[in-house]
DNA sequence: GGTATAAGTAAACAGTGTTGACTTGTCAAG
DNA sequence: CTTGACAAGTCAACACTGTTTACTTATACC
């Protein structure tokens, strides 16, 4: 079942680094396809032919394996870049594509266990980093931050429904009018004011 | 520091249902004080003067424990019935007061936990059941669902939001303009048509 | 009083992430 | 060419986890 029975032997030669991307390889396949629970420390260290105490030796433990591959993948390919005006609409589109089954595989896999306690706080940072800040930087105002996190209320939010939902929830509608929907709300999230 | 010196010595009377409920309330106040995945069987078993062996007899796994405590809190006492037009304000007041720090002891215990799979299946269960039927009932029309999905989105996207920058994000601003805010955009989700 | 039946228990299982002591390959200096 | 140092890699154990099986024991009925 776990691939790798060339080039794994106990004989290889010593690379550090080479031995740290094969275990960093076999982790991002394996979250991929199964997710980051039910992938034991110890089938990562067998998939990359390596013994197991290399993974706390090279990552400090198993949550930073996942930080660091998940720090590989983007979250909002600049998105946030752009004309100011038109970004309820460029997210709107981002997250319906998102919706339709579409976006990272590592994304996807993420979002069925994405619940771990490493997960989250790995997870939490990231939010943070990749989402409000960018958009509470590009907004500005007093209440930048507010309606930063509103509008990152819903994007996260959507994520969640749609795991209880199930994907067809959300992508077994119009795409015109989901969009449309989603523009809608997420205009009214970054409204300035009260 | 395990409570319970008395009252649960090995020749204490053999009362299914007496011994099913202590277990249930050692599970409540050790979760609520201390999350999930931090206590473990042997200790709600150790905390009720039982055997752990018991958890799984009388509630099948860990996870029927937590469902069983969860189920006994009310979500959203009453709100999706009265008026459907004031719908926006009462849930918005509602969510307002929860980002306080308010709202029940458990579900504030369990936010900080609020990733394990166990717990997130069991939410899954729950929002389901608790919210996003109940609101699709409540809305009727070809798109209730939907509409129903995003307010659901919403609402839980905040919850994450607020384990991610912490209570004070929405708590540290003006009430009524929180208010406010929240009463337009969970209005703008319930909106029909794209 | 004896006995069936349920309640409760002890001990083990199979698994997890993690750690420290050990071995071994590699490469540079003598 | 050999030797020695240091890093790379390994092994076996630790301290847990949730769960199950076989067992003991108390209670209630005949």
């Amino acid at each position: 079942m776990e691939p790798d029975p060339s080039g794994a032997s106990p004989g290889r030669v010593r690379d550090r680094e080479a031995t740290r991307q094969r275990i960093l390889d076999s982790a991002r396949e394996l979250f991929t396809s199964e997710g980051y629970s039910q992938v034991s420390s110890r089938r990562i260290a067998a998939h990359a032919g390596v013994n197991v105490a290399l993974i706390n030796r090279y990552f400090g433990a198993k949550r930073g394996l996942l930080a660091e591959v998940i720090a590989e993948d983007a979250v909002f390919p600049g998105i946030v870049e752009g004309d100011p005006a038109a970004l309820p609409r460029r997210l709107a589109e981002h997250i319906a594509t998102r919706a339709r089954g579409e976006g990272t595989p590592l994304q996807r896999a993420l979002e069925r266990s994405a619940a771990d306690p490493d997960l989250q706080s790995v997870h939490q940072e990231r939010v943070r980093a990749a989402i409000i800040e960018p958009l509470t930087a590009v907004l500005g105002g007093d209440d930048a931050r507010l309606r930063a996190s509103m509008v990152t209320a819903f994007v996260l939010g959507l994520g969640a429904v749609k795991r209880v939902e199930g994907a067809t929830a959300l992508a077994g509608h119009d795409p015109d009018d989901l969009v449309a929907r989603l523009t809608r709300i997420i205009a009214c999230c970054l409204e300035p004011g009260g």
